[in-house]
DNA sequence: GCGACAG
DNA sequence: ATCTTGTCGC
């Protein structure tokens, strides 16, 4: 399908990529009634953007899956989806021949259309994998916060950058700073704020990403403590 | 032109 | 992204 986007040479290169997922990111839900969920994160070491990365996709109610590889990029702003999306995409490939059923929507750390060229690394994954997903990122790479967020859960405002809205602003715990949740892919923005919501547990990141990233980190552990 | 800049 | 210890509050 379109997995060729996942490696490019140069940012000029990848810059048309990302306006290509930016058109192709579809707005309206498009998922199972009651969908497996899962969270995406990947785990480095600091300071080291050219070793390797470790991903993880992490169900709510099953065993993680993880993947590691050397991305061809350093970290650049606006550019996150070609460091990530490769490495879970092998996640994801990995969980898919274990036999078990397959995530319906994942939950990434980071951004979706809250991007320059709307293809923030969840809508890049989504584009990709050809699965809903939801952005759920902890500050904002573009736009602005149109107003306050209340300071209760469940309170929200618009993110909006080049005049629409973005992603929205959530608070998901009190005194906690918001959340930044957004359309990925195959998901409205209220379904993407309901989900990230119920899957709060109190805590600020959504029980999903907060699995994601303990799995990434236990994979690059383990990859850590047995070389040499 | 200058500053800002997910993970 | 990650490192590290203590400290504060419910």
């Amino acid at each position: 399908m379109s997995r060729d986007w996942l490696s490019v040479a140069t940012l000029k290169e990848a810059t048309i990529v990302q306006r290509m997922i930016g058109e192709r990111i579809e707005t309206a839900d498009r998922l199972p009634p009651a969908p497996r969920v899962a969270g995406a994160d990947v785990s480095m070491k600091w300071r080291d953007s050219m070793g390797p990365v470790h991903a993880a996709i992490a169900p709510v109610d099953g065993p993680a899956a993880t993947a590691t590889a050397i991305p061809p990029f350093p970290y650049v702003p606006g550019y996150l989806g070609f460091r990530e999306v490769p490495v879970l995409a092998m996640a994801w490939d990995r969980m898919a021949a274990s036999g078990g059923p397959v995530p319906d929507l994942l939950i990434v750390d980071g951004h979706g259309r809250a991007h320059p060229r709307r293809a923030g690394v969840a809508s890049h994954l989504g584009v990709a994998l050809d699965v809903p997903t939801i952005g759920c990122a902890k500050t904002l790479l573009c736009g602005m916060v149109e107003g306050e967020v209340g300071p209760d859960p469940g309170d929200r405002a618009p993110v909006v950058h080049g005049g629409e809205v973005v992603a929205m602003a959530l608070r998901m715990r009190a005194r906690a700073a918001p959340v930044y949740v957004g359309i990925g892919h195959r998901v409205s923005l209220e379904t993407a704020v309901d989900w990230v919501l119920r899957l709060g547990g109190g805590r600020r990141l959504p029980l999903p990403v907060r699995l994601a990233h303990d799995a990434a980190n236990a994979a690059r552990r383990l990859a850590e403590a047995e070389r040499s």
